[in-house]
DNA sequence: GTCTATAATCCGATAGAC
DNA sequence: GTCTATCGGATTATAGAC
């Protein structure tokens, strides 16, 4: 179900394709789970856990601005989509409060990891202090999402590289900022 | 149609619901349009024109990083999602050839709009010139459209305005940089 | 050009045997 | 705990009267 949730969707994905994928019976599916949501509920939850708990953006061994930097350049397979932005777009998710809230915590955790390591920086006059981490956050997520976005819409993996690049890009000029007016 | 493609996405949209919206009868539907894929292809490359036609990026009587900011900073309701990225998470819009043509080359031409506007900055030495204009324009582009899936995901407008917050800080560091090292 | 009737298929879920 | 059979409804589309 997790796969297929990326792959198609919530309401792209019938019980019918979950059960064909498992190579499982559907009294089996319907014994274990209640229905389509349920089954989707723990997919996803699982899914996004696995995601978010091991993140490059807390190892502390590295000074934060290169942390950021170096989490930006993590490869992303552009053109399959986010597991979680995806969701996003899908009615029958936003409409289910239970599924858009495993959306919502997945987002909520991903932006302390950035806000933490954007206020690290700027406390170590990495980045300016007119920087207000809590936007940079939003900023940098948004880049891998809208990333996503724009690698599936040309069927390519070279627009997600380079709304990254221009994301470093423009770090290392707010960087230059700092150097440059000490 | 338009307007139920933008709310549900292709694949959740039914001919049926469009009838209903539309007021108008089965039979008609038919005699104008093949199906679905024919009333979604008009609908959305007409919903899409409209989009990118008068854009501020190209009002060329506003200084280039002005333009930028301007642009970022036009409202955009950002739990609705937008016309174009949101068909890009729909499977049944990515595997039509013809339906993902019409959003590729909306976002091909939104590109070229900030290509030239950042190139335009660039000369005249509004931003550092280690910035590469076709990078920033994805960055751009994509802190728009992430922007919208963070907004879904928290069911909020706030994301989207910080992430656009967070890109315009990011633009007026590098804008600085220039000035400083001047 | 617009209408109603109906086709064929898939949807998510349940029933009940084993 | 797993199976098959089946329900009631929605889907996209076609047929044919008016």
């Amino acid at each position: 179900m997790a796969d297929l949730l990326w792959e198609r969707g919530y309401a792209a994905t019938s019980p019918r394709d979950v059960m064909a994928r498992a190579g499982v019976g559907q009294g089996s599916m319907y014994h274990h789970f209640t229905g389509k949501h349920d089954l989707a509920v723990h997919a996803l939850s699982g899914a996004i856990n696995t995601l978010t708990s091991d993140s490059l953006l807390r190892d502390t061994d590295v000074p934060p601005l290169e942390r950021m930097k170096r989490y930006l350049r993590e490869p992303r397979p552009g053109t399959r989509g986010c597991r979680a932005g995806r969701m996003t777009q899908d009615p029958a998710v936003v409409d289910d409060p239970e599924l858009l809230g495993v959306v919502a915590d997945a987002f909520g955790t991903m932006l302390g990891q950035w806000k933490e390591t954007i206020t690290e920086a700027i406390d170590l006059g990495e980045l300016p202090s007119s920087i207000v981490p809590a936007d940079l956050a939003r900023t940098l997520a948004a880049v891998l999402q809208g990333g996503y976005v724009l690698a599936r819409a040309q069927g390519e993996q070279a627009p997600m590289d380079a709304a990254i690049r221009g994301a470093i890009a423009l770090l290392d000029a707010a960087h230059t900022t700092v150097n440059s007016t000490r």
